[in-house]
RNA sequence: GGGCGGAUAGUUCAGCGGCAGAACACCUGCCUUACACGCAGGGGGUCACAGGUUCGAACCCUGUUUCGCCCACCA
């Protein structure tokens, strides 16, 4: 076996990263196969959008999936892990759209074929940016399944997908209110809506009643609207107004006459108990309109400016007509007064601008019967949330669950596969362009110009990448999916519609686990935001730190429940980490032979190798368990504190005497069979976490002559245990009290001590101390360690302390300090005091020894010996010191 | 209005029924031939508050305070 005995002493990632990936990449390690004789993971990863650039949020859910993968490769499963990007309708349009203005032009110049031919050359340009990111991450992806939304083969899905929908009549058309951005030009859904509570006025204004006998008061925080306003209406059984029902008053700023209504709608205790009806401006006075057959009258256009209906108010934007009105209803006397208030305004989710209710005509999806099936498959397990309060959010947003607006009137997306015809006015739906309107057979027909909600396509994703509506092997083997990683931002967007598609078309739930990550945000808190200016790019931090530790780092804050706060110094802590493993790793290396080490006898390996092959099965065992419950960020705690406390501070310290070949040829060579063994384990248990760093000391160790790539190393299984943790404890408390009294004393850390002595009885502690004697010898930089009974005197001119198996002294000659160790003895008194007092309390209840487990009673007790005895130890010592009590 | 999280060392967070932990930061010493991206030692906590359950509560229950998020409403 080859062993690389000769790494250089600083790990340096860059130069390693980049051969490694393109090694596995050469290797074709990430390609799935459809393979039947292993059980079958998948993931399809979220698409990020074309235009984007990988940020932190990515970073760490790539991450968390790129360990899943990892890992359950290396556990036997064929694993698909199949990428991609997103077409993102808005976001991308708006993108090259702002391109276009800085160059003077925009896209009604350039034309509709034009326009789109400039977004595909954007996408080539930057969704291929994206990719390249995700690879310096070490994201394990099939890239020769890399799919994007717009793809042929995805919009054969779409168009499917949107055909059947309309035949079983779950997709209609019709002219309803909608969300609309006038800057975006474009109808959004409802959850593409975002509400922020803004100071606005509340303006009170008077309605006289036609025949000039009084007036009705209403208050309204858009007075430009009142020009639409077509009713007023009443609470039926409001004392105040129902009298008035059927009153006729005259519209202020115009001249039209509209009547007194009553609906259930209005809450008498809002405002001054009366509203005014405006069905083409607001969502709900749209349904009290339907209710009552009024007139819908627009005033607003779409691109938010007042149009000829307004009067003299045409042409005005929004904001100048509200001026404009409020003016003249003041000057008019038709204004009884203005009030501040706070009310939510909702903001487009792309640009910001203020959303307007408009009523226009779109397409919808009826939500409804999907989304029952979708609350079903979580209901009988199906599908499980990680952690699992998500299902509530779920079931509630499913429960009440609106129609899906999913017409947009942008040019970049999938053109929506209907044709109105001229002559007969049928719509003619078709998986394929037709020729001719399928009713009357003119050929007169003309496509929608709108295009579909991104979030459509993106609701296939899990299917539609495999090949969907063919019937494929990749369907029949990776479908459902194993698992969906994503943040809870996007489970309206995205999470519950993958499911009510899947359902409806897959007849299968897209995926079985969902797992739901926290936000990253900055160490403040704060979201990261370009304006801000407290982004953290993660390939700034792969520069600097490697992918290997921007990954551990990710991992390791990974928690659930909680936001993620991120700062390069939390990055720098694990890039450390990488550096000491690196080094433990070049420790073993300059101290392992190319022949393998074999034949070992089980008699030569020592208390420290038990120990340390111990607890790497435990880590075997935890971590696997870690990893089933997604619980990345335990299980990336739990290398860290293995490979730094255990491996490192313990047993390479340890183990130096052996190598050294002061304990002879056979320690020596179990030493070694034990490194060589730890770290054979250890790195595949690392490596979905650090891929990098693992493969480069997979090939240093040689284990890569018979596993060329770790990726393909089998996943650790417990193998054996020894019994042997107890004394361990006993010779590491014994190693750190003797540096801690070597500390009291001032000892200089390089000089060698002359004497200590511990004194214990337990013949178990006394045979570990005594076959360990040389390893504390060394670690504590003390010449000469005698084990006694405690009967034996304590030795003079020495420091003490005591332990639970016994006392140990270091003797320090004329140094000591006689006044200082008094006054350390006796603090060490009172403390144990405190706890042995603590402890009999407890014992003196006797609900306690009567209902507490045996075991735990039992404790108490030996708490309480051990602590009597360590009580007369210290009066001994106090008073050999000359210490009166 | 409905729902969901969080409050533990100076800071960021683990722990979630049996003597309060880590990482940074801080203090004392050390270039001890794997690592100064390091080593050894140390200080630092009424586990937000008030009740309750329990032999026993940071942990379970009920309130309260407080920070944050989501949904609905907002004429």
């Amino acid at each position: 076996m080859k062993r690389n005995r000769d790494l250089a002493k600083g790990y340096t990632p860059e130069v390693l990263e980049e051969k490694w990936y393109a090694d596995w990449l050469d290797k074709g390690l990430f390609n799935a196969q459809v393979d039947k004789s292993k059980p079958a993971f998948s993931i399809v990863i979220p698409p990020p959008n074309v235009t984007g650039s990988l940020h932190m949020g990515h970073a760490f859910n790539n991450t968390f999936q790129d360990i899943m993968c990892r890992t359950r490769r290396m556990q036997g499963y064929s694993v698909l892990w199949l990428p991609g990007t997103d077409h993102a309708g808005i976001a991308t349009q708006n993108v090259v759209e702002k391109s276009l203005a800085a160059q003077g032009t925009n896209r009604h110049e350039l034309g509709r074929e034009a326009f789109v031919e400039k977004v595909w050359e954007w996408k080539k340009l930057y969704g291929e940016r994206i990719i390249t990111q995700m690879k310096k991450l070490g994201n394990s992806c099939d890239w020769q399944r890399e799919r994007f939304t717009l793809d042929e083969g995805l919009s054969r899905a779409v168009r499917k997908v949107f055909v059947e929908l309309y035949k079983k009549d779950l997709i209609y058309r019709g002219k309803y209110i909608i969300n609309w951005c006038s800057r975006c030009h474009t109808a959004l859904s409802d959850i593409e809506v975002d509400y922020d509570d803004k100071p606005g006025k509340f303006y009170y204004v008077r309605y006289p009643f036609e025949d000039g006998t009084g007036e009705i008061v209403v208050a309204t925080t858009r007075p430009e609207t009142i020009l639409g306003d077509v009713a007023i209406a009443v609470h039926p059984r409001s004392e105040q107004f129902s009298t008035l029902v059927g009153v006729r008053v005259r519209v202020p700023l115009t001249d039209r006459i509209i009547p007194i209504i009553e609906d259930n709608m209005v809450d008498p205790e809002f405002g001054t108990g009366c509203v005014k009806i405006t069905p083409a401006h607001d969502p709900n006075d749209f349904l009290v309109g339907q209710r009552h057959n009024l007139p819908q009258l627009q005033v607003i256009d779409g691109e938010g400016f007042m149009n000829e209906a307004a009067g003299k108010y045409k042409g005005m934007s929004i904001l100048e007509a509200r001026e404009e009105a409020s003016k003249d209803l003041e000057s008019q006397g038709l204004l009884v007064k203005v009030e501040e208030m706070t009310h939510s305004v909702g903001h487009c989710y792309r640009c910001g601008t203020t959303v307007e209710p408009y009523l226009s005509e779109q397409w919808f999806v009826r939500a409804k019967p999907l989304a029952e099936r979708g609350v079903k498959a979580v209901r009988d397990g199906k599908i499980h949330w990680i952690p699992e309060q998500w299902e509530k959010t779920y079931f509630q947003w499913m429960e009440n669950i609106r129609d899906w607006c999913i017409s947009r009137q942008l040019w970049w997306g999938h053109r929506i596969p209907a044709w109105t015809c001229a002559d007969c006015g049928h719509i003619t739906v078709s998986e394929t362009d037709p020729a001719a309107c399928e009713k009357c057979g003119s050929q007169n027909i003309a496509q929608d110009e709108d295009v579909l909600d991104t979030w459509f396509s993106s609701a296939l994703w899990p299917f539609s990448t495999m090949g969907w509506p063919d019937k494929t092997p990749e369907l029949d083997y990776f479908y459902p999916t194993s698992l969906m990683v994503t943040g809870f931002d996007i489970i309206f967007f995205w999470v519950a519609r993958m499911i009510m598609t899947g359902l409806e078309f897959m007849d299968a739930e897209p995926f079985k686990d969902v797992y739901i990550h926290s936000l990253i945000r900055d160490e403040h808190g704060q979201k990261m935001s370009k304006s801000k200016g407290n982004v953290i790019d993660p390939l700034d931090m792969i520069e600097k730190y490697g992918a290997d530790a921007l990954r551990m780092a990710l991992a390791a804050l990974s928690t659930q429940g909680r936001d993620i706060l991120l700062s390069p110094g939390k990055i720098e802590t694990y890039r450390f980490f990488m550096n000491k493993l690196w080094n433990a790793a070049r420790f073993a290396l300059m101290n392992l032979d190319d022949a393998p080490v074999e034949n070992v006898n089980l008699f030569d390996l020592s208390l420290q190798d038990k120990w340390i092959l111990s607890r790497v099965q435990d880590t075997v065992e935890q971590e696997t368990a870690q990893i089933d419950a997604y619980d990345v960020g335990s299980a990336a705690r739990m290398l860290y504190d293995f490979v730094w406390g255990d491996l490192c501070d313990w047993y390479l310290e340890m183990a130096k005497p052996a190598l050294k070949g002061d304990e002879g040829e056979d320690r020596k060579r179990a030493t070694q069979a034990v490194l060589d063994e730890v770290f054979k384990t250890i790195l595949p248990l690392l490596h979905p976490f650090i891929p990098f760093v693992t493969e480069e000391l997979w090939e240093a160790f040689g284990y890569s002559e018979e596993t060329p790539s770790i990726m393909n190393a089998f996943w650790p299984v417990v193998k054996y245990r020894f019994n042997v943790y107890d004394d361990m404890k006993d010779l590491q408390e014994a190693v750190r009290i003797l540096r801690n009294l070597r500390a009291e004393a001032h000892v200089a850390p390089q000089q060698w001590v002359n004497s200590a002595v511990i004194r214990v009885d337990k013949p178990e502690t006394v045979a570990t101390l005594q076959d360990s004697l040389s390893i504390v010898s060394m670690l504590c930089r003390v010449k000469q360690i005698d084990i006694l009974p405690t009967a034996t005197p304590r030795p003079g001119e020495s420091l003490s302390s005591v332990f639970a198996s016994g006392e140990i002294s270091l003797s320090v000659g004329d140094i000591l300090d006689i006044a200082a160790e008094a006054i350390r003895l006796k603090q060490e008194l009172v403390t144990i005091e405190k706890t042995v007092a603590a402890s009999r309390a407890r014992l003196d209840k006797p609900d306690f020894v009567s209902r507490a487990p045996q075991e735990v009673v039992d404790k108490e007790r030996g708490r309480v010996d051990e602590g009597l005895s360590q009580i007369a130890r210290l009066r001994e010592n106090l008073e050999s010191l000359g210490v009166k009590l």
